[in-house]
DNA sequence: CGCGGATTTGACACCTCTCAATGATGGTGG
DNA sequence: CCACCATCATTGAGAGGTGTCAAATCCGCG
């Protein structure tokens, strides 16, 4: 039941972008060598191979600022599928701080192969821009979020958010995904404090929208949720939304 | 006195990266035609030429989202040496929404000779990447911003990175800068309500801090300001800083 | 001169934060 | 197997920052 990491990497570009046979048949023969993350709140700075890109297979991470007085913002969530240093693989230059925020595992994939790869396949190099423009729309996203949004509201987008973006990679089961994070990183990465975000999910579960408990959350009415989230999920670029609601037990 | 639109684009790039003659000779040479557009708050969308890149040279414009309900983020802003379309030019796709925020003119330099050019100076085409990159850096700090600092602190924070992005460009006169923005659209910019910018501005006066009237901002000690905004320039990846303070009468 | 948009001011509500204490939970060592 | 400890979740009380609403003033512009 467990997808290969190479799947998984054909499943995310083809999230954004049909790919045909002889592309997929190239990514899939990618090597790519496993890397496990033990713990959660792991930096990953130099921990990573040089000459490799990396893809997050399991678990999360997450780019991060912190700033002079000790306040943190999480400035993106990183995800099953997610490419972690694409952009140094291409431009190189300067990308914030990386850390885990669960057991997570990695794959890497030596700069070279993937080189060669994309200059058999133009669209893969397509594909894999496009999942940076994605990431970059989901950041902007977030800025809106922040800036516009209440509480509970951004809560409510986050989840919608994170539902579709591992829909996409087949890491839902029905209305259930796995959301490891700590109330205290949620605030972080929400703007708010540790307290409210409690609250908030509090509002959340007795209304009847969410559960959440042991890192996994079940969304009860999906669109009932976007629609309090003022969530329209283009920004994502999805080649297809997964279907929602109607998973019949 | 004024600067061509040639030399803004080579300021602009060399604030990054400093390039040779033969680069920045390439870049004098660059065909481009001006465009001024009379108002502000005006969407852009659709009033720019086909196959060129677009430059602004005088105003400001900004990127923005509108939600459903009528509220508006600003994503960013976009003043004088800032490339609006560049990403299109290279990677297409999906870009928010841009709207000028003053009487603006824009420089518009045809894809075909850019390309050109790029061709004969890979450094170029680095320098100019290097500029989408520190546009999301910024956006990024944005996000910092309004996830963490305060009313107070944004503001601040805003006029530190403005002040600093204009210099780069020579567009300020010692600690002075036009700003011609509505309080309403920094509201729009910090995630704050007009009338909060409103006292926050009036703060940032009664306590010495800046002067700001008619569309121009004085600041009258940058590093007391940076300081209370937590702000460090290194995010805007500037080669060389500009002098601050010691702005002989 | 009068109009419309921008700024300013006031009063008030309320969302969200902070501080602090209390319960859960899970891992660890005795 | 249990006591212990650290971390996380939850709750309460209160303060304060920021938003909203509304009105007044200012200002540029036609």
């Amino acid at each position: 039941m467990k997808t290969m990491p190479n799947d998984l990497l054909i499943a995310r570009l083809q999230s954004h972008l049909a790919l045909d046979e002889s592309e997929r048949n190239g990514l899939a023969g990618l090597p790519c060598q496993m890397r496990s993350m033990p713990g959660r709140n792991l930096a990953l700075a130099g921990k990573l191979s040089e000459n490799h890109v990396h893809m997050i297979i399991e678990g999360y991470a997450c780019r991060y600022r912190d700033l002079a007085d000790g306040r943190r913002q999480i400035l993106s969530l990183l995800m099953p599928g997610d490419v972690i240093d694409l952009r140094q693989f291409v431009l190189g230059g300067m990308q914030p701080a990386v850390a885990t925020l669960s057991v997570a595992t990695l794959a890497a994939i030596p700069n070279a192969s993937l080189f060669r790869l994309l200059e058999d396949h133009p669209r893969i190099t397509t594909a894999l821009w496009s999942t940076t423009l994605v990431e970059e729309s989901i950041s902007r996203e977030w800025l809106v979020s922040i800036g516009k949004r209440s509480a509970i509201e951004r809560m409510a987008h986050l989840l919608c958010e994170t539902f579709l973006r591992l829909a996409a990679v087949g890491r839902t089961e029905g209305a259930r995904f796995p959301l490891p994070l700590t109330q205290s990183e949620l605030a972080d990465a929400l703007g708010l404090s540790t307290v409210h975000v409690n609250r908030t999910l509090q509002e959340l579960r007795k209304s009847g929208q969410i559960a959440f408990q042991a890192g996994t959350v079940e969304i009860f009415d999906f669109n009932a949720l976007a629609a309090q989230a003022m969530f329209s999920p283009d920004y994502l670029h999805l080649r297809e939304m997964p279907l929602i609601g109607a998973v019949p037990a």
